[in-house]
This record gives C-alpha cells, sequence and structure tokens, in this order.
DNA sequence: CTGAAAGCGCTAACAC
DNA sequence: GTGTTAGCGCTTTCAG
C-alpha cells in the first residue's frame, strides 16, 4: 500500500504536519525566493507524499485569474470544428490552461447564454466562432465591460471590433467560380450555409464577381443560394435544386457538409458527378480523395487557425492590448482540384 | 445607452445599492422560500439592471460543487469522438454543466496529468476514454479517494472498476470476419489499433474466432497486425502489408482510421477494392456511402455513447452509488455493407 | 527566512 | 423575513 489519505489534505493541513505555516507551505510550492531550499524541499516532499494539490478555485478567487479559457463553437461534429478545436487545444495545453467548450448550436440564444457564463471570472478568455443567428454584439460587450479578451476564428462578427482568424475567402470564392468556369459550367451555383455570417458572404462575393468578370448576365438569385436550416432542410433543398428544370451543372459548398449533401443528392437522384454536376467544397477533409469521385477542395488550415488564435488569445491574456482588436489574421487556403470538376 | 456599469458589481454591491444584506439578496437570487416575493422581485430585477452575475468560483468553493465535468479523450479529430462529445454535450448542457475538455494523445503521462488537474474539487465528475498506453489505473485511484465518479466510454480499463458504455465488440468482429469468410475471403486480416485496448482485444477475439470457427489453422500472428503508432507510421505499416507477398485478401480496421488507410494505400499502390482487397471498418462514418467505393461499416452508436456515459454520470454525480461500479452497458452496433466488401 | 492576518465572493447556520 | 457571521482554501501584504 502506498502511503495514501483517504482524506485529502489542503495546504492548512498540510502546513499542521510540517509545523508551518501556511504562508510559508503555499510560497514553498511555488519555489519563491524567499524560502530556504530545505524548507522547499521539505515541503514538495510532503506535497507528494501527502498528494496535495491546491484547490484550484480557492486560487482562482484570490487570483482573479483561472487559467481557463472558453472556446464557443456551433458544432462538434464538424471536421473543420474538431480540427479547429485540436490546434486551440494544442496551444491551450502548452500554455498550461484549461478548457472550456460551449456549443451554440447556431442560436445566438445558447450563444449569450454561454457568454454569461463565461463573465464573472469563469475565464480569462474566449475564443468564438459564431452562430449563423448572431446578428448582435450586445452579448459580447459584456466580455470587453469585463476586460476579457476575445478572439474570433473563422466565423468572425463585422460588428464587433475583436482580433479575427480567417482565410481569404473572396479570393478563394472567385477562385472556385474560376476553376469551373474553365471546365466549361454555364449553371454554376454557390451554395451559402447563411446569409449573415461574414465569411459566407466574401466566398459568396468572390464567387458572383467571378462569374460578372467572366460576362455572366443571369441575377444573383440562381446563382446564390442560401442553405440555412437544419441538416435534414439544407439536404432537401439541395435535391430539390437538383431534380428542378434549372439545375445548375455545378455547385460550390461553401462548407463542407453542403457539398456531401450534393453528393448525396446525386446517388439518390442518379445523377453523375462530374458529368452532371461538378462540386467544388470549402472543406478541410482528409479523405477528400477517397470519396467517389474524388472531391475538388479549397482547404482551409483549420489546425492552424485554432492555433493562431489561440496564441493571439494569450498574447492578449498576457498583455492585455498586445494585439490589436482591429487586427485582422488571414491565413491562406489551398486548392486541390480532384475528380468531381473534371 | 443601456445602463451598464464599467465595474461589474459583486454581491456585496449589489446588496449595498438594495440596501439589503448579502444573505438575502443570496436567497432572493434562489429563489428561496425565506424572501419575500417584494424583495424577491426587487432583488431579482437589481440583478438583471446591474447585470449581476454570481462568481462561480467563490460559489465552488463555498459549496464544493463545481457544476463542471471533465471529458478526456485520447484525440478530438476523430468523427467517433467528435460525435461522442456531442451526446455528452447534449446531456451536460441540459443539466446546466460546464465541460472541460482534455485530451490525452494517447499518452498515459499527459492522462495521468489530467487527471490530477481534475481533482481538488476542479471537477465534479469525469468522463474517460483512456488511452493506449494507460495499462495502469493508479491515476484513476485519486478520483475515487475524492469520491469524484468516473464512468468510461468506449475505451474502458478492466482493471479499474467504474460504469463503462461500449458496444457489443466481441460479437462485431465475429460479424466482421462472416461477412469476409462468406465472401470468399482467405488471407483476413485484422488490424488492430491497439493490444492493450479491451475494445480492441475483444473486436479481435470475436474475428479470430470467427475463423477459427470456420477452420481456419493460420497462426493468429498472420490473422492480427497491431497497427500501434503514429498515423504515419500506421499508414506505413499498412501499406507495407499490402505490398508484400503474403498481402491479405480483406482486411477489418478496428478503427476508422485504419480503413482509411488502407484505402488510401490501395490508392497508392494500383490495387483495387474489393477485387484486390475487401475492407471492413469500426466506424462511425457518416458518408461511408460516398466513399470510392462505398465503405462498409460496423458503426458503433458514437452520439449515444456520449449520451448514455453522460447520463450514468450525472446520475452518480447526483446520487452517489447510483450506477454500480460494476455495471457495464452494452449498446449494439448496426452493420452495414457496401462495396469494400462487394 | 517565516508567520499572522486579511480577504477574494459567496453561502449557510444561526440569530433576531 | 431579514441580517450577522463564519468560513470554503488559497495568496499576499506586511511584520517580525
Amino acid at each position: 500500500m502506498q502511503p495514501e489519505q483517504i482524506k485529502k489534505v489542503n495546504i492548512k493541513e498540510l502546513a499542521r504536519l510540517l509545523s508551518l505555516s501556511t504562508a510559508t507551505v503555499s510560497k514553498a510550492l511555488k519555489d519563491s525566493y524567499e524560502i530556504s531550499e530545505q524548507t522547499k524541499k521539505k515541503v514538495q516532499e510532503a506535497a507528494l507524499k501527502y498528494n496535495y494539490t491546491p484547490n484550484p478555485y480557492a486560487s482562482s478567487l484570490r487570483k482573479k485569474k483561472s487559467k481557463t479559457i472558453a472556446v464557443v463553437l456551433p458544432e462538434v461534429d464538424d471536421n473543420y470544428f474538431s480540427l479547429a478545436i485540436k490546434g486551440i487545444q494544442a496551444i491551450a495545453e502548452e500554455k498550461g490552461y484549461h478548457l472550456l467548450m460551449y456549443l451554440s448550436h447556431e442560436k445566438l440564444s445558447i450563444e449569450k447564454a454561454i457568454i454569461d457564463a463565461c463573465t464573472s471570472g469563469r475565464v480569462d478568455g474566449v475564443l468564438i466562432s459564431i452562430s449563423k443567428e448572431s446578428n448582435t454584439a450586445s452579448h459580447l460587450n459584456q466580455l470587453i465591460a469585463e476586460q476579457i479578451p476575445v478572439v474570433f476564428f473563422d466565423r468572425a462578427m463585422d460588428v464587433f471590433e475583436a482580433p479575427r482568424v480567417i482565410t481569404n475567402d473572396f479570393e478563394s470564392g472567385y477562385y472556385a467560380a474560376n476553376l469551373l468556369l474553365e471546365k466549361g459550367c454555364k449553371k454554376p451555383v454557390f451554395l451559402s450555409v447563411s446569409s449573415s455570417l461574414p465569411i459566407c458572404n466574401l466566398r459568396a462575393e468572390g464567387f458572383l464577381k467571378a462569374l460578372t468578370d467572366a460576362g455572366f448576365k443571369g441575377k444573383a438569385n440562381d446563382q446564390l443560394i442560401y442553405c440555412d436550416g437544419t441538416d435534414a432542410e439544407n439536404y432537401a433543398q439541395v435535391k430539390k435544386l437538383l431534380k428542378s428544370k434549372k439545375r445548375p451543372d455545378a455547385v460550390v459548398g461553401s462548407v463542407e457538409r453542403l457539398a456531401i449533401h450534393a453528393y448525396f443528392a446525386c446517388q439518390e437522384l442518379g445523377l453523375t458527378i462530374p458529368k452532371d454536376l461538378k462540386v467544388v467544397a470549402f472543406s478541410s477533409l482528409e479523405i477528400a480523395p477517397i470519396l467517389n469521385p474524388s472531391l475538388s477542395t479549397i482547404t482551409q488550415p483549420a489546425f492552424e487557425t485554432g492555433k493562431k488564435a489561440a496564441e493571439i488569445l494569450f498574447s492578449n491574456i498576457e498583455k492585455p492590448g498586445k494585439v490589436k482588436a482591429s487586427e485582422t489574421f488571414i491565413l491562406p487556403t489551398a486548392y486541390f482540384e480532384r475528380g468531381s470538376t473534371l
């Protein structure tokens, strides 16, 4: 049997066992210069022996620092966000911070409640990718009021000033359209997952600009479709579009899932990609090359985005104002042409 | 402008503003029966007006409850785990709990550090899917010493008694082998991601049993291969296997990623699935039907597993001992035969 | 180099 | 129905 306690010791108990004051113990554990080497050693050994771990909340309360950050996302079961979390986690771990994960499920009301929970000292900073419904920043103002740094990643908010990490969205949208035009597409359509998210709008704008530049005259209405519902609704919408008489000959999915909907819809409708429909997706899907057919992607650096956003956040936690709220970090996407646009 | 404070108020300040005691305010905010309706109303309105949110850590310290649970996983950028988190989160949100997410990156040393961080009141409970290296339970003993409920999901530990939520692994392995034998495979191989995880071993055992039952005489060595390294190493190993002269005619991936490795390796080696190699995967990949070829899967109920595990955890947080440590919950898998085993 | 004491913000026992 | 008070476990002046 190891010398294990049933009852866990706190600093007071540990101090008593060592016949020292709690102050001395506290300092010794932090390797303070005020304490003699001998005492430090004694204390640290005892801490190990009695399996002492400081109560984090007592410490947080006193120091007004929680060593915790919040990540708030619309969803987790999504390639992009999983990878972004991984990037965030990597930095948080390195810095010794804890990670509270919250999901807004694309609802502003939930996002508000989450931000509320982040106030009053629960976290030292917030990383957020906003919900589709988030058209107001009033909830985020609470955070600045409490001087809690915020950093946007991927889905940022125009009306709120905070550092943001995004990709070259307009340009990527432009590229996607051009790729399709080069292949001879006459009726390409951009499937946008939201009419409010700047990131989607920029991609859509780039896409439309390319069409205009190429001399297309069609109404934007026919070139840009919003799939702004639930997963099931979006699928139904895509399927309906592909079944209709004004079926496009190409689609660009503003997010991975919409392109996947197109794949499934084609399968169900007996359409062949790329013959009947070409597909490009904004996606960081690793297995894009083994889809049927392999999927052409505009790949976002999801992991790096998470990492970068976390780095900025910590930089602002450690030195408030270090990274200005007006700064935007643009990480480049990469283009991979594959079978879906042959 | 809304009546917003720059300085955030605490309960003392709020009490002062209302000319009440902090005790009264505290009780009023909790809708205590001791307080008059009138006072409650006044307090609640003031709380709203001054945007008061209680400091969670002060409250935790006092109540010795954190309303927080920890989820510890080997990785997040994995379909299965993303979905499991989603299930966990759904229940946590419903119960009003906060979620700390930790990644062990398959390292026991990190897992130990994580569990350490979970002690001393940081969390009220722990949901864990252990790392490949976790062959000892000493770190988890800290949790029982502090009466912190633990529940395993997916990857459980044999040597530690805690409720667990898993799938019918042996049976599923058996099924996978039989499926391949029916298709006439002569040299099927099970790709196990770990020689220590019970969940993998059970799947492997089921697989081997089916071979034995079918009269196979081969050495287990040739029928069971451990891909227990990094992603890159595992890929290299799979590729080497498929290039070797004792190339199997079928593989079962104990986890999704190994099957995906096989797909990529085949692509690179010019092998055709299912002609040259049949593939079955333990996987909850939604897009299995649109792979090239579509992937036959043994689908684990990832979301439900997360949900169930969380439910058990909360049940034990609310009523310690409600669910016995010896209980095992088995959620059934579903079989989907697709193109990779035609 | 060590210790006494105050106090972070809250809640719960106990008075009144 | 409301207030007083002690104290959760820790850190941090400030004294000695």
